[in-house]
DNA sequence: TCTGGGGTCCTAGGACCC
DNA sequence: TCTGGGGTCCTAGGACCC
């Protein structure tokens, strides 16, 4: 059956209904039909199951909160680890129909069918629903799903139905549907954009598809908001990101502690616990990093941070907290609350493709990483921090003081308790 | 709820160069 | 000399997303 002008391109967008709280009841049979929270390690709520909504609970909520309004529901830290299996089982089944398929984000994805109606003899519907079904057969979670044009179109039917949802959203549904849809809930429409509009007059996605190009750029609008207007119309704009081109161009660490702080070392000591854990984050990427930038945040909320190219790729913390610690002082200020560091290693390249610089420090580091290896390994084995660098030390002390107090406050399930612990305090020092 | 953590992409405007 | 015009490259910061 043809169905090219329905669908020029045909779209589905797939959205693990509640996913973390429905990985929990998938993985264990008696959290079913319960109302379960996640983000008891942070003391605020980041998902929850539908019995835990009908009880009135919601996003962000403080734990305290949540257990005085429905006692009964049951708090979970959460178990990211499990999320991204969960996750990776997501994006395999998808891949058995077609290798068109965009990794979003842990609980969604996005598959380009194009064509497979033809291929299949079936209905690109009927496609839809088989990934659907074939997914939550296998994952024991129920997904919302999405086929449209267009990928900002895909989302918008994924969100109608909710939960375990299925909406179709071929050319000729558009005005309706979007007739129907806030501009406030348009995917790539962010607070900024859509204030802008509502001002502007735009209430619905249907009033901003009937504006002309020429009035967005009147209006100062610019491509962002140029390639969203086109899809909602049906016309793709935003490709998929596939396969290598989905490569990290940055990771980053940042942490905010409690309570603030002015002191110099702490402060260092928090920025060198980041850069740990980002290098091992990049070492598990099988990446260097060639740039960076690292940032303090103050108890006002402002950030002051630098950027800094480094000599070669790096992999490891030495060169990076060098290099940190030679420009601490333009970010660092004498007698301010800090209240969070960060740091982003950027310009990431693939091992093989490093040029090692022509004054040696590529190589000087190079002796190094073996040391790196190992303690990724043991702290695989017995658990993060097992080992850490002695300039790191500080910062791990002090959190793990204030998360055994929150264990003993029974805020968070002490599941890293019993691990077993090395006797070796530290690596080195990267001064 | 006084505000967590990890990403991507776009653009204005400065630096630098004819 | 006080007066241009035009191009490219890069960075900082903004906006958005989950």
């Amino acid at each position: 059956m043809d169905q090219s002008s329905s669908y020029p391109r045909a779209i589905v967008h797939f959205d693990g209904d509640s996913f973390f709280a429905s990985v929990e009841q998938a993985k264990d049979y008696r959290l079913r039909g319960k109302p379960v929270v996640t983000g008891g390690e942070r003391g605020s709520v980041t998902s929850l199951s539908k019995e835990a909504k009908m009880l009135g609970a919601h996003r962000g909520m403080p734990m305290q909160e949540i257990r005085r309004v429905c006692p009964s529901v049951i708090v979970l830290a959460g178990d990211y680890t499990a999320y991204s299996i969960y996750a990776k089982r997501m994006y395999a089944i998808a891949k058995t129909f077609t290798t068109n398929v965009e990794e979003y984000s842990i609980d969604e994805c996005f598959a380009d069918i194009t064509g497979l109606n033809e291929s299949r003899g079936q209905t690109y519907e009927e496609i839809a629903e088989a990934i659907k079904e074939k997914l939550e057969l296998s994952l024991g979670i129920t997904f919302g799903v999405g086929l449209a044009p267009s990928k900002t179109l895909a989302k918008v039917a994924s969100k109608r139905n909710k939960p375990a949802g299925f909406t179709a959203l071929p050319k000729e549904r558009i005005e309706e549907v979007l007739k129907d849809t806030e501009i406030y809930d348009v995917w790539g429409l962010g607070g900024a954009h859509s204030a802008h509009l509502r001002g502007l007059g735009v209430v619905t996605a249907f009033d901003f598809i009937q504006k002309p190009a020429a009035w967005l750029k009147e209006h100062g609008f610019t491509k962002p908001v140029r390639d969203t207007w086109l899809e909602l119309q049906g016309y793709p704009s935003l490709g998929l990101s596939i396969g290598a081109h989905a490569k990290p161009q940055s990771v980053m660490v940042t942490r905010t502690f409690t309570p603030p702080s002015m002191d110099r070392e702490y402060i260092f000591s928090q920025l060198s616990k980041n850069v740990e854990a980002a290098c091992a984050k990049v070492r598990r990427a099988g990446l260097k990093a060639s740039a960076l930038s690292f940032y303090l945040k103050t108890q006002e909320f402002t950030y002051h941070g630098v950027q800094l190219d480094l000599l070669a790729a790096y992999d490891a913390p030495p060169e990076i907290l060098k290099a940190i610690r030679k420009h601490f002082n333009e970010v660092y200020a004498e007698g301010i609350l800090y209240r969070a560091s960060g740091v982003t290693l950027r310009c990431l390249r693939g091992e093989n493709a490093v040029t090692p610089d022509l004054f040696g420090a590529y190589a000087e580091s190079q002796e190094k990483v073996g040391v790196f290896r190992a303690q990724d390994l043991v702290n695989r084995r017995y658990g993060r921090n097992t080992i850490y660098l002695g300039s790191s030390m500080q910062a791990l002390v002090r959190s793990e003081a204030s998360y055994r107090k929150k264990v003993s406050k029974g805020f968070v399930s002490a599941s890293t308790d019993g691990k077993k612990s090395l006797d070796i305090p530290y690596l080195g020092t990267a001064h």
